[in-house]
DNA sequence: AGCACGCCGACT
DNA sequence: GTCGGCGTGCTC
């Protein structure tokens, strides 16, 4: 007779705690999915056990009995452990964090495993022999893996320099001393070459693939395959972090700057963040490989929490690109009011007339618009924050999303006086139009997030590029992964304004990933390619070192204004957003919040706390929104979310009529 | 979240 | 007298 505490698969805040049950089954383990009955009616409920003891501590007058435990789903201690740790901090409810590690569908009725790969044939290629730079990276990272100490590497290699080849003998290593490695890929339907390399290298059979597109059943029989220890490699999306292997040996994060690693559900957990909880029990190797490694990556990297590993050569020795920027201010001065300059065009003739491919990038104004000089290029910003200032329609007026700072509208540019100031961000859309008045003849395709949303169709384009039937691909940030085209001749990048003002402190770190990238596709053939950016603010340190290919240089500047601002890496953001029916309820809690988060902090911490404003689009599906900022200095971190969990925890026990969402550095801020 | 208990109003 | 309305409070 043991006692376990679990944890009932309940959507309930109210629930969300150890529960103790009697358990006759002395084999009961942590980890083990039980069914108890629950609640007055003594319904069954599917429960986790979390603990296991002889004696409980306390007396429960009606204690009640697990009833069955289900011989499929067992979680290991190391994966309890970590939810225990995810509840924490993330602010997510045990369950949340639970159903990261169980899969969703439920096993296949027809008792045939499928594999979705099984048919995969591979990339059939001998391994190639390695440079002495990818050598000189390998050897610290075989020297971990075989000796089994937790070590975070960031392989910094410029686009082209062989990264894959280094997971692949990475992973190689792990398998050869007998443990499993997970390879995370920020998109998996932009990865199928990796995939495919890996299968040609390690065998279909050996690892398992994860990702959404994976019926339930698929999943649930690929979670098996890894869970009876039949997988050697697991390949999939930030979820397959959460993937059941016995000993992980190595996690590998590709693109480790990808925003996609950052969960936006519930819970909002950080797959760098998870990784290295789960390889510190496993005594396993972190390696986040990146041409233009995050920031705060990069930060870590300098002050010895990853050790930096660097990739400097191109494999095939093809040159870089050459990149060029317009000055679109000049292009108005010149009486230019397309968004395609005279240079661009130019290019674009030339590249049609030998028969090359065009990739236009052309990215979304997504929810906001800022507001902007056309004339000499300055955008308003924040005077606190930094940050750029948002249009509001309704009140005509500017206004922070960080801080809630806003003023009128002006009518001329404050730098110049001109009177060509105006929100920025609409027109965009209106590229794909011009493009095909000005090249009637050529055959151009639109790839972005409404287009892919139906199934299959980014490869059928992708393809059909490859294939060379379309000629120009205008594209938002999906087009710039990864992708591999020979006969791409020239990049233009629409407006790199767009990036740059974004209402959010990353905004010159992902303009410059975006150029960088994007610069990537132009020549992989044999001829040099070219890159075309657009912008009005030439001048910006992101734009201008992004077209000089110059990361170090980028970083020493961006580092130096986080530090000034105080922005991550030295602090951490928190956001909260309530929202409710009502907008009453939903500003009433926001401010409630605000005044009981003000009396916990001390006082001269005050200003970390920022006031709740309405979110942007405040009614979305009839619900109104609220949104407050709460910045952490440095270490300051557990002691600010302990405050919220107080303060939810509180809250808890008052019926409420509105839901908090707390999200620990989101990547996007409303 | 569910589910039961509970204490008031319209019905057999 | 009883059926059922949903307000309230607990779930090992």
């Amino acid at each position: 007779m043991k006692y376990i505490d679990v944890v009932i698969d309940n959507k309930s805040e109210h629930t969300d705690m150890l529960y103790t049950y009697g358990c006759s089954e002395d084999e009961i383990q942590v980890g083990q999915k039980v069914c108890v009955p629950f609640g007055k009616g003594n319904r069954i409920r599917e429960a986790y056990v979390f603990r296991v003891v002889d004696e409980p501590e306390r007396e429960y007058p009606n204690l009640k009995f697990a009833e069955s435990l289900d011989p499929d789903i067992c979680l290991t201690e190391e994966m309890i452990r970590t939810c225990i740790w995810m509840k924490r901090r993330y602010l997510c409810k045990y369950i949340d964090a639970v159903k990261c590690f169980v899969p969703a569908g439920s096993k296949s009725k027809r008792g045939k495993k499928r594999n979705p790969y099984k048919d995969a044939e591979g990339e059939q290629k001998p391994e190639p022999e390695l440079t002495a730079e990818q050598e000189a990276v390998l050897r610290p990272i075989r020297q971990a893996i075989q000796k089994g100490s937790h070590r975070r590497f960031l392989v910094y290699g410029v686009t082209g320099s062989g990264k894959t080849e280094v997971y692949m003998r990475a992973a190689q290593q792990c398998v050869l001393s007998g443990k499993q490695a997970i390879m995370l890929v920020p998109e998996i339907s932009l990865t199928t070459q990796v995939i495919e390399r890996f299968i040609g290298r390690f065998g279909a059979e050996k690892i398992a693939v994860l990702h959404s597109r994976l019926s339930l059943g698929e999943r649930h029989d690929e979670w098996m395959r890894i869970k009876n220890g039949e997988v050697k490699i697991v390949i999939g999306a930030r979820s397959a972090v959460f993937a059941p292997l016995k000993k992980i040996g190595l996690i590998i994060l590709d693109e480790e700057h990808e925003a996609t690693y950052k969960s936006d559900m519930t819970p909002k957990y950080d797959t760098v963040e998870v990784a290295l909880k789960r390889l510190q029990s496993h005594k396993g190797v972190l390696i986040c490989g990146s041409a233009t490694p995050a920031v705060s990556t990069y930060y870590r990297s300098e002050h010895g929490i990853f050790e930096r590993l660097e990739l400097t050569k191109r494999y095939n020795q093809t040159e870089l690109p050459e990149v060029a920027i317009v000055d679109m201010r000049s292009e108005l001065k010149a009486g230019n009011k397309t968004m395609i300059s005279r240079a661009l065009y130019r290019q674009m003739t030339e590249a049609f007339e030998k028969k090359k491919q065009v990739i236009l990038f052309l990215n979304r104004r997504g929810y906001s618009t800022f507001i902007s000089c056309r004339e000499c290029g300055m955008a308003l910003r924040c005077p606190d924050c930094g940050i750029s200032l948002t249009y509001h329609k309704e009140e005509n007026r500017a206004v922070c999303h960080y801080c809630g700072h806003n003023e009128p509208l002006p009518s001329v540019c404050p730098q110049c006086g001109s009177a060509y100031i105006r929100h920025f961000g609409a027109g965009t859309e209106k590229v794909e139009e011009a493009v095909m008045e000005m090249f009637p003849q050529a055959r151009a395709e639109r790839l972005d997030l409404d287009v892919t949303k139906r199934k299959g169709s980014i490869d059928r384009i992708l393809n059909r590029f490859k294939k060379g039937t379309i000629d120009i691909l205008i594209g938002t940030q999906l087009v710039a992964k990864g992708l591999d085209f020979r006969n791409v001749a020239l990049v233009g990048i629409i407006s790199a304004d767009v990036t740059l003002n974004i209402p959010d402190f990353r905004s010159p770190e992902r303009t410059f990933q975006l150029i960088t990238q994007a610069a990537g596709r132009a020549g992989r053939g044999e001829e040099k390619g070219r890159v075309i950016i657009q912008s009005y603010t030439p001048e910006n340190y992101a734009v201008r070192l992004a077209a000089e290919q110059d990361y170090k240089e980028f970083y020493e500047a961006e580092i130096k204004l986080r530090s000034y601002m105080g922005y991550p890496p030295y602090s951490d953001l928190i956001q909260m957003v309530f929202s409710s029916k009502e907008e009453a309820q939903a500003k009433g809690a926001a401010e409630g919040w605000f005044e009981k988060i003000q009396q916990a902090l001390p006082e001269a911490q005050r200003e970390y706390l920022f006031r709740p404003q309405a979110a942007p689009m405040k009614k979305i599906k009839e619900i109104y929104r609220y949104s407050m900022m709460l910045k952490c200095p440095h270490g300051m971190r557990q002691a600010y979310t302990a405050v919220l969990e107080r303060i939810k925890e509180a809250e808890k026990a008052r019926k409420k009529n509105y839901t908090v969402t707390i999200d620990i550095n989101p990547y996007s801020f409303i």
